[in-house]
DNA sequence: AACAACAACAACCGCACGCTG
DNA sequence: TCAGCGTGCGGTTGTTGTTGT
């Protein structure tokens, strides 16, 4: 499918921003709101491209961004969703409540990727060069059972940015904006609006935090693996395949599977959310909206354990290792790759601190 | 003081995907 | 079914600031 350009190139202004462009830019936004950003450019007066306008807009203007340092809990969090997820920053951008997945990549290039470079860590596998902090047992079943956690654990990541990011359009809809940029385009598609609304802080975490829940008590008890489940990908799909529940509520509030409806619970597995994913949704951790720092932010759960001596981490982190443990990996075999998975980032982490 | 080298950050570019008519 | 549009995403490049010589 071809793409055309997003605007006439010609006489466009490239380069840094002045602060003229983005008080324009800002004016026409409050007003108007933002979305269909190839007609907003001389609609603003700008002469920029819409492209340029929204990577401004998403990465510098918009009012619920953090600048500055990171802080420690932010780059032990980087790094430990870098190491499940790989680059995906978007992804990783939504468990950094304020950092633009923009900030997030820029900073893991410039000094994270350095830093753990430094200490002998390769920044693309997370493995130490030297294998020093590898499995101390060099048990292969060991290694298979860390990697295994480890896609669970970025299936469900996944899952729940893309939760964040469609809650995001159903608690923005438009309103104004049809208005602003006149009613000739067809376009259907759902701009954000800055309005009131869309300037408080984002309440779709918890809608995501509700479903999750209700998820996790719809089929507490029936995950209770056998790690033998766990030596390949697929013979975990098909575990969970089998384990599924009849009844599913996504968050918008809409069943997807009723009864014993296999067809349905066909779609929901090939559709809406991958099979990995599905998997995943069971370990969601029940405190996690408790798991708040003094900003009022909600900090990812995973892997932050009360071993990191890390004195900026809120206490009640301290819980989710454990919670994860016994509710996600249990069983008596798989504790010890837990144990192994835990310290494994225990002792990067406190590289950094 | 002038210049080069490096670091940090902002912005651009191309591709992919979903949606719609 | 398909083309066009809007947007998201990740990689890369450009610009500016800082440090060292």
């Amino acid at each position: 499918m071809g793409q055309s350009p997003c605007c006439d190139k010609v006489g466009m202004k490239k380069g840094p921003w002045t602060p003229e462009e983005d008080q324009k830019l800002l004016a026409f936004i409050e007003q108007h709101g933002h979305g269909r950003w190839r007609a907003l450019p001389a609609k603003a007066g700008l002469q920029r491209c819409g492209k340029s306008c929204r990577l401004r807009w998403i990465n510098y203007l918009r009012p619920d961004i953090k600048r500055g340092k990171f802080s420690l809990h932010e780059e032990q969090t980087i790094i430990q969703l870098h190491a499940l997820l790989g680059n995906k920053w978007s992804v990783i951008a939504t468990h950094l409540p304020k950092r633009t997945d923009n900030e997030i990549k820029n900073y893991w290039n410039t000094h994270l990727k350095k830093r753990l470079n430094k200490m002998g860590i390769d920044p693309v596998t997370h493995k130490p060069k030297t294998d020093a902090l590898g499995s101390a047992t060099g048990n292969p079943k060991d290694a298979a059972n860390l990697s295994h956690i480890a896609q669970w654990e970025s299936a469900r990541l996944e899952a729940e940015a893309r939760l964040v990011r469609e809650a995001k359009l159903v608690s923005n809809p438009p309103q104004n904006l049809q208005t602003a940029l006149g009613s000739s385009s067809s376009s259907s598609s759902v701009p954000q609006l800055i309005n009131s609304a869309a300037m408080a802080p984002p309440t779709t975490r918890s809608q995501c935090l509700d479903v999750l829940k209700a998820w996790q008590g719809v089929v507490t008890g029936l995950f209770t693996f056998n790690t033998d489940n766990l030596q390949s990908p697929a013979s975990t799909l098909n575990s969970m395949e089998n384990m599924l529940p009849n009844g599913l509520i996504n968050d918008h509030g809409i069943e997807y599977c009723s009864g014993s409806n296999r067809e349905n619970k066909d779609k929901l597995l090939d559709n809406n959310m991958g099979l990995n994913e599905m998997a995943a949704w069971p370990h969601q951790d029940l405190h996690k909206e408790e798991n708040m720092n003094m900003e009022g932010n909600n900090y990812p759960d995973i892997m932050v354990w009360d071993s990191c001596n890390d004195h900026q981490q809120d206490p009640s982190m301290a819980a989710t290792g454990e919670n994860l443990k016994e509710t996600n990996y249990g069983g008596d075999s798989s504790s010890s790759s837990f144990e192994e998975y835990k310290n494994y980032w225990n002792n990067i982490l406190n590289l950094l601190s």
